[in-house]
DNA sequence: ATCGGGGGCCAC
DNA sequence: AAACGTGGCCCCCGAT
């Protein structure tokens, strides 16, 4: 059953469902004057029935917030701006406007407005109770609702006249699960111990210096790094540090980390040490705890599919670069746990489901995929994961590109696969994920200038890019299914003692936070949504996806 | 002062 | 070992 809803000024909105007296095909429109309350009567009559309602909304990252606010959740909905962008994408119109007033404007033959710029909530500020103005971009006298509904059906209409269907409804199923997932995250955040995050950077740092200021222990290794290259500098300047080694008599083509290792000098280990701890410092210290931690929580602003590949970006407090030493800082509540659960070699189980290589397959059926790819490989199940890894991501350099013909001959159809892939690419061709996201169209020819060529660096660049597309784009989808089911099934679990929480998910991923009473059945909760996931993309493979996971008290534990 | 490209490093 | 994909974010530094 599928209703449409708008938000409208001060808390109200109308809703368009199935279920009443009035004409049209979809019955009547419903002024409510709370909306949040009319949402929950629906899903709590919904669910008493056992026929969920499936929400139709223009975006669900500004609809759904202000009702988490309320306490009000909605298990399954249809985010048009979502789905719009992925239709477009399918029709080789990746990035061009997918708000529902351009949804509409097409549909109508209209003129496409561009889409409205998102206000992006900054930091951990106290989040917005009441639904923002309206920013659609549908013209002056358009009913929102009307164009739900018509944009809704089309989109319906769009996905049904594809080539794969089924698979597609999926892919916009979850991506619209993931959207509600992405509020509920950023709702509950995660249990964050600003103490402990403190005691982790004055530990490492020193005492916090006063802002603006370098903490104790990078003033003193920025003074001894002076010292050892006879001059004053700044250690955060490539350019001062590049003369510095030149005057010393070890000029170096770039001051990374991994070409300073090879210099015998003794101002190196300082400097290592200080990059280190100068990115804890700039990215993740006092000032992010300051910004991004309040009352307890950290929370991610996700952008659901801000990644080409469908993986989720973050806006602001770099939620999916948390840097390892800080996992400490993640800590569950008293009388809580951590569930954490970790999809292994997720990518190449990924190629050896949507390849058909059946040895690769047969490999992926154990829990450690490389190991037994280690008989291909001398018995070495290094240089068998560096052999993968480097067919997967277009390597040719290093130790890699000896082993690749090894690998051509013992997994032809994998490496067919992505090489296939590769060659697509560089011929400018658009290649898809096993559920039908589509890579954007490359930069240089276009309709506006089909003669343009792309240089051969270009293309081999963009071979490269599609070769991992078609990899990490489904490994991403398969994520999201694998999201969409523990959403499912946590909202099954007895929230007596406190409603177990979803509050991370980092590309193959995810943490929930959940009483302790409950944390083995949300383990059993993850394992079967992985099962359902493998099954619900690939039905019936040999492939297995385990899922690592661990009950902890804290996030470094798992 | 502000912008933006590049260098560098974190995560997967 | 270091030319291998997707990102975010901070700093420097030259251009405006």
């Amino acid at each position: 059953m599928r209703i449409a809803a708008v938000a409208e000024a001060e808390g109200g909105g109308r809703l368009r469902g199935p279920d009443a007296q009035a004409p049209g095909p979809d019955g009547a429109v419903r002024r409510a004057d709370d909306l949040a309350a009319a949402v929950a009567e629906h899903e709590r009559g919904a669910a008493d029935r056992g026929t969920p309602v499936r929400w139709i909304v223009a975006d669900t990252a500004h609809f759904y917030p202000p009702l988490l606010e309320r306490g009000v959740r909605i298990a399954r909905c249809h985010d048009i701006a979502l789905v719009e962008a992925l239709l477009q994408g399918h029709a080789g119109r990746f990035g061009e406007a997918h708000a529902l007033g351009a949804a509409w404007a097409r549909l109508h033959g209209r003129e496409v407005p561009p889409d409205p710029a998102r206000s992006g909530a900054e930091g951990a500020g106290p989040q917005t109770a009441l639904f923002e103005p309206d920013r659609s971009t549908l013209p002056p006298g358009v009913d929102p609702l009307d164009a739900l509904v018509q944009v809704h059906d089309d989109q319906r209409r769009r996905i049904a006249e594809l080539p794969r269907p089924g698979r597609f409804a999926l892919l916009a199923a979850v991506e619209s699960a993931g959207a509600l997932a992405a509020a509920e995250m950023a709702h509950d955040g995660v249990p964050w111990r600003a103490d402990v995050h403190d005691a982790v950077l004055t530990e490492q740092l020193g005492p916090r210096p006063p802002a603006g200021r370098r903490p104790p222990v990078l003033a003193d290794l920025a003074a001894r790094i002076g010292e050892a290259l006879g001059r004053s500098l700044n250690p955060d300047s490539p350019a001062q540090l590049m003369r510095a080694f030149e005057a010393a008599g070890h000029p170096v083509a770039s001051t990374r980390s991994w070409v300073l290792r090879r210099v015998e000098h003794p101002a190196v280990p300082l400097l290592l040490r200080y990059k280190e701890l100068a990115r804890l410092h700039s990215a993740h210290g006092w000032s992010w705890l300051d910004t991004w931690v309040s009352g307890g929580r950290f929370r991610a602003d996700y952008i659901v599919g801000g990644v080409v590949s469908g993986r989720w970006a973050t806006r602001g407090g770099g939620a999916l670069q948390i840097p390892k030493v800080l996992r400490r800082a993640v800590v569950a509540d008293p009388g809580w746990r951590l569930v954490c659960a970790d999809a292994g070699q997720l990518e190449p189980r990924i190629l050896a489901a949507v390849s058909g290589d059946s040895a690769l397959a047969a490999a992926a059926g154990s829990d450690d995929l490389y190991a037994r790819l280690a008989g291909s490989f001398g018995g070495d199940r290094q240089r068998a994961k560096i052999a993968l890894l480097a067919a997967m991501y277009g390597q040719t350099g290093g130790d890699a590109a000896a082993l690749l013909p090894r690998m051509r001959q013992a997994y032809p159809r994998a490496v067919d696969h992505v090489d296939a892939a590769a060659r697509e690419g560089e011929h400018g061709h658009l290649v898809r994920s096993w559920l039908g996201r589509t890579c954007p169209p490359p930069m240089w020819g276009g309709a506006d200038d089909p003669e343009a060529g792309p240089g051969e660096r270009a293309a081999r660049e963009r071979g490269r890019f599609t070769r991992n597309f078609v990899i990490q784009a489904t490994a991403s989808e398969w994520a999201l299914v694998l999201m969409a089911a523990v959403r499912r099934g946590l909202a099954g679990l007895d929230a007596s003692r406190g409603r177990p929480q979803m509050v991370f998910f980092q590309h193959d991923e995810l943490v929930l936070h959940v009483p302790a009473e409950l944390a083995e059945a949300a383990a059993a909760t993850l394992r079967a949504a992985a099962d359902e996931a493998a099954a619900q993309m690939f039905g019936d493979t040999p492939v297995r996806f385990p899922l690592d996971v661990a009950v902890v008290e804290r996030y470094s534990q798992a």
